[in-house]
DNA sequence: ACCGCACCCTGAGCGC
DNA sequence: TGCGCTCAGGGTGCGG
């Protein structure tokens, strides 16, 4: 579940093995939904391009090529992207891991979900774009074309002000949490950082977004940011399939105070978390401190 | 315009 | 041990 934090931070970790080197062969799966550029225009187009930077829009992440087309890659839900010199327990399935000592957990080896694969003309490490459940994305987008899924994202999160929030919530009659979830509204934002900054803002999840009031907005926005930054600052959550280009877990599931703590006492108050289920997915929250 | 919901997918974890 | 079931959820697109 790579949120903002998590992208930002394979954002900056994966940087140095793309910027400034040149695509040579790419390999690709089958075509699917996962390739909103079919397989084999992204090959075509690939080949022979020199990256020249990368950036983040949201949970995008948004490769610059030097003839002006751009590389868009989404990690949906389980997408990991790295370098095929890492080595990491978490790129086994879980029933290997443990059973392998360390050093034979060495590296990684292609397979079925492994849907991207860039070979570089300088022969250094390839970059792997992997993605079990398929909910990522790889689009490329043509010297000046427009992205209509970029164009979409409303204001990065990390930008994110109380007014804009509250202005952005009057008539609306969902949950805020769902309003924060709306990448209409604020990029970036997920389950986990959404439930987070509602706790820090002392805002219950259910409560109608047009109800929020413009002192709430400020809360809520500056607890996103803190949360955010935060995570970003301890290299992301690493909890389910989240792995970084360079293998190195990030710490921020411990500092977690409801997201999967259902049951747990409140680290504020001691009351029980709760968790419910908010447009699909499960919210959590302290029904003390977020009244 | 807005909202709720189904859907895409696979692996982990559970009960039996 | 293994089977079948449920759950996880980012984003899109549909019907109401």
């Amino acid at each position: 579940m790579p949120e903002l934090p998590e992208v930002e931070t394979t954002r900056r970790r994966i940087a140095p093995l793309l910027v400034g080197r040149t695509i040579d062969a790419v390999h690709t799966t089958a075509p699917s939904y996962f390739f909103l550029t079919p397989p084999a225009a992204l090959r075509r187009a690939l080949g022979g391009r020199r990256v020249q930077r990368l950036a983040r829009q949201g949970k995008y992440l948004v490769a610059r090529l030097d003839d002006g087309s751009r590389l868009l890659l989404h990690l949906g839900m389980t997408g990991q992207l790295f370098s095929s010199a890492v080595t990491s327990p978490r790129l086994l399935r879980a029933s290997a891991r443990g059973s392998l000592a360390p050093e034979a957990q060495s590296r990684f080896t292609p397979d079925e979900h492994t849907h991207l694969r860039l070979h570089f003309r300088d022969a250094g490490p390839e970059v792997f774009l992997r993605d079990a459940r398929k909910f990522g994305k790889v689009q490329w987008l043509a010297p000046g074309a427009a992205s209509e899924r970029l164009d979409r994202l409303g204001v990065d999160a990390l930008e994110v002000t109380g007014a804009a929030l509250f202005a952005a919530s009057r008539a609306r009659s969902v949950a805020v949490k769902n309003l924060l979830l709306d990448q209409a509204v604020l990029a970036g934002v997920g389950n986990i950082y959404a439930d987070e900054a509602l706790f820090g803002a002392g805002v219950r999840p259910t409560r109608r977004a047009g109800r929020v009031t413009r002192d709430e907005s400020e809360r809520i926005a500056s607890a996103l940011r803190r949360v955010l930054l935060r995570s970003i600052e301890t290299g992301g959550s690493s909890i389910s399939d989240y792995i970084s280009p360079d293998g190195a877990d990030g710490a921020y599931q411990d500092e977690r105070r409801v997201y999967a703590r259902e049951g747990e006492p409140c680290l504020v108050c001691g009351a029980r978390v709760k968790r419910i289920v908010l447009g699909q997915r499960s919210a959590h929250y302290c029904p003390r401190c977020q009244q």
